[in-house]
DNA sequence: CACCTGACGACCT
DNA sequence: TAGGTCGCCAGGT
């Protein structure tokens, strides 16, 4: 498990539950500030995996859902965070985003 | 093998 | 404030 995707889930599995990451802060904490779109590309290829990957708790580093289309259905993602006691205005921004980021680089080292 | 796209994000008009 | 550009790099066509 040493490839980029592998690495990415490794990270991601380790998100607290009701807390929340960025693309940005998992692709810096593996050495690759400017490939938060792989981190995308990562969740959406993530349901193969065998084991739970927790992808609704990254969001982008403005507490958008922007992978929300990528679930069963589009208020999936966010009904998922809300149970973890996320709260979101109409627009679904995060309310509590900052209080509840949980950035690899500072917790994991 | 070349080109395109994408769950992002920092910069620059 | 809003919108365009560019780097990142794996996978599909």
């Amino acid at each position: 498990m040493s490839d980029f995707f592998s690495q990415v889930y490794e990270v991601v599995k380790l998100i607290p539950p009701g807390r929340v990451t960025s693309y940005g802060a998992i692709a810096a904490y593996l050495g690759s500030p400017g490939a938060s779109r792989m981190v995308g590309w990562a969740m959406n290829a993530s349901h193969h995996s065998a084991d739970f990957i927790p992808a609704h708790r990254v969001v982008n580093r403005n507490g958008l859902l922007t992978g929300k289309h990528h679930f069963d259905t589009p208020d999936a993602m966010r009904e998922l965070l809300e149970n973890e006691g996320l709260l979101f205005d109409e627009d679904e921004r995060m309310l509590n985003f900052k209080e509840r980021f949980w950035n690899p680089v500072k917790e994991l080292g």
